[in-house]
DNA sequence: GCCAACGTTGGC
DNA sequence: GCCAACGTTGGC
């Protein structure tokens, strides 16, 4: 069992369009970066936890929690040229990008801003706030996890 | 829109 | 295998 961070930018898919969804569930589609495919290939397992951060907004921050309901596949829209993921690089018979599926599991009543974050001794070591943190997909050590689910209630 | 920090590509 | 050029991410 891991914790994750996976970002999304809200314009494009947000928590409450995850809660909008049937069964509150939503293929993991578009990772194109190679670290963190490797994480969900290698890392990811049914049960994990992961943080819901909106990126690339007026206020990036951790919105909710979403649980892992699949084991890594074939992300199709690889294949699709129509989809603003295509690549044509890879190769149907050889997959080079995967997806999950995440479920719903709830939303904060307000955002932790990573404003907030930023100034939290406790959080210092987040990847997230790790200088020239790009991954949309990243561990949560269970202290972090803890420590930033404290915020909350 | 700017730009720092990364990642990827491709010539050599 | 090096590295310059280019592309992307994402906070501000």
């Amino acid at each position: 069992m891991n914790y994750w961070l996976m970002k999304s930018e809200p314009d494009e898919f947000s928590i409450d369009d995850l809660m909008a969804c049937p069964n509150q569930t939503e293929a993991w589609h578009g990772i194109r970066n190679y670290q963190a495919r490797n994480f969900m290939r290698d890392m990811m397992q049914v049960g994990d936890q992961a943080f819901f951060y909106h990126s690339s907004c007026k206020v990036p921050g951790i919105v909710g929690i979403v649980e892992v309901v699949t084991r890594p596949y074939p992300d199709s829209s690889a294949f699709n040229p129509n989809s603003k993921y295509f690549d044509p690089k890879s190769d149907p018979a050889q997959p080079r990008w995967v997806s999950v599926d995440i479920r719903f599991v709830e939303k904060f009543n307000d955002i932790i801003p990573l404003s907030l974050i930023k100034t939290l001794p406790q959080l210092a070591d987040m990847y997230l706030v790790s200088k020239g943190s790009r991954l949309s997909i990243q561990p949560v050590t269970a202290e972090q996890w803890h420590a930033v689910l404290m915020l909350t209630r």
